[in-house]
DNA sequence: CTATAGTTCAAACGTTCGTTTTAATCCCTT
DNA sequence: AAGGGATTAAAACGAACGTTTGAACTATAG
């Protein structure tokens, strides 16, 4: 039970995940992962194979009990029909994110590799949240009978690019950013409940976009 | 007039620009950015100083003449008050992204440098775009009137997030990805109409965050 | 106690990085 | 035509990178 080697491959994967968040995947060395996790350069291979191997392993071990999160919550809203609301599946969405054992550096991980070069990305964010994603297009969908499958895929895009942009800059320009490199917990919720109200609204709009042609 | 060094410095930034708009900063070496400029290498530092010189200039570049349409957008919005709507002022706010010379290439560098460390990059990011933040800050104020200002910089922050991740991802996940690497500036234009859209609901949206607290 | 598989270690591999240096070349003014 | 600052070219610098190697260590099974 209290193996070794379970110590040394999540004491990689947290100093990993840690560094990623806070420097991004390309400018965060296999050597400063392994200082800061105190062990030996060679484990990172020996555990991950690859510093590629080693970026999946960490994005999936935190990604998969959000999604399970996002899955379970909406299934539970499934059970109790009156409960189906864009507001309420919305917050199935986003509540796990912010809930749950994620102590600050861990949702910054899932931002910062958005910049990374798409070749190398793209199959990881599509094997990760692909599944998910298409659920809650299903879901939505009776919802916002006047959407398109199509339009509510690019609205949820861009509800998904506010919520990257919240968790890569914790508070917009212009505002006084918080004492501690992360957010406290208290202002993380607060956000994302602004991001919430946000959101659904977007996704509630009414027209197609062809009828914003000229609106003037 | 047309001195060579222009010449030089101008395919130096253009190399800079694609490269790091497709690979992201860290992950682009000046080699790389040298060879495909088909200048020599000390080039890079004769003229940008150092590599993080050369991301600054860049950015500066192109990052000017879009603010400056926005606030020309703005301005003339503003000389006939009538014009004036939450509408028309992101309208005047995403426009000149997609507008004018920029190829497709371009707009993407303003995504990817998100995912740089963020002491490199806030500082950038706050010289660039923190005066323009605050001019439409304070255009939208009068037509959201409901909104605290601080409300106001929140939701424009998620419009941001939005935006960037259309930059980054020209397409949803589980829509096919066009042909070309690029967007075609049709559909570009197309997917800026449909956040505008989405964005100015969520700008316009009624309540107070707090009133969200337990909508179920 | 020995054997064996699993794990850790220090060291080095070859490559590429950002940067610097030195000399050669270009262009313009006189 | 000559001189001099601006620009390019080639080469190399030390450092850091991802990865590999092979031996030393650990702990369990025979």
């Amino acid at each position: 039970m209290d193996n070794p080697t379970e110590t040394t491959r999540q004491r990689i994967m947290a100093a990993a995940e840690m560094l990623f968040a806070e420097r991004g995947f390309a400018a965060t060395s296999l050597r400063a992962i392994a200082t800061a996790a105190g062990v030996n350069l060679a484990a990172t291979h020996y555990y991950f194979g690859s510093k590629q191997g080693l970026l999946a392993a960490t994005l999936h071990a935190r990604v998969t009990p959000i999604n399970e999160g996002r899955l379970r919550a909406l299934d539970e809203l499934e059970a109790n029909p009156a409960t189906m609301s864009v507001d309420t599946v919305m917050g199935a969405f986003f509540l796990p994110v912010v809930s749950g054992e994620l102590k600050g550096a861990l949702p910054r991980i899932m931002a910062r590799i958005h910049a990374e070069p798409e070749d190398l990305i793209r199959p990881l964010l599509e094997q990760e949240f692909l599944p998910v994603s298409e659920r809650f297009v299903a879901a939505l969908r009776p919802l916002l009978p006047h959407l398109e499958a199509d339009d509510l895929r690019w609205r949820l895009h861009f509800a998904v690019g506010g919520m990257f942009h919240l968790l890569t800059f914790a508070c917009p320009l212009g505002m006084a950013v918080p004492p501690g490199e992360g957010m406290a917990s208290e202002a993380t919720a607060t956000a994302f409940h602004r991001l919430q109200q946000f959101v659904v609204a977007g996704l509630q709009q009414g027209g197609k976009p062809s009828a914003l042609e000229q609106q003037s």
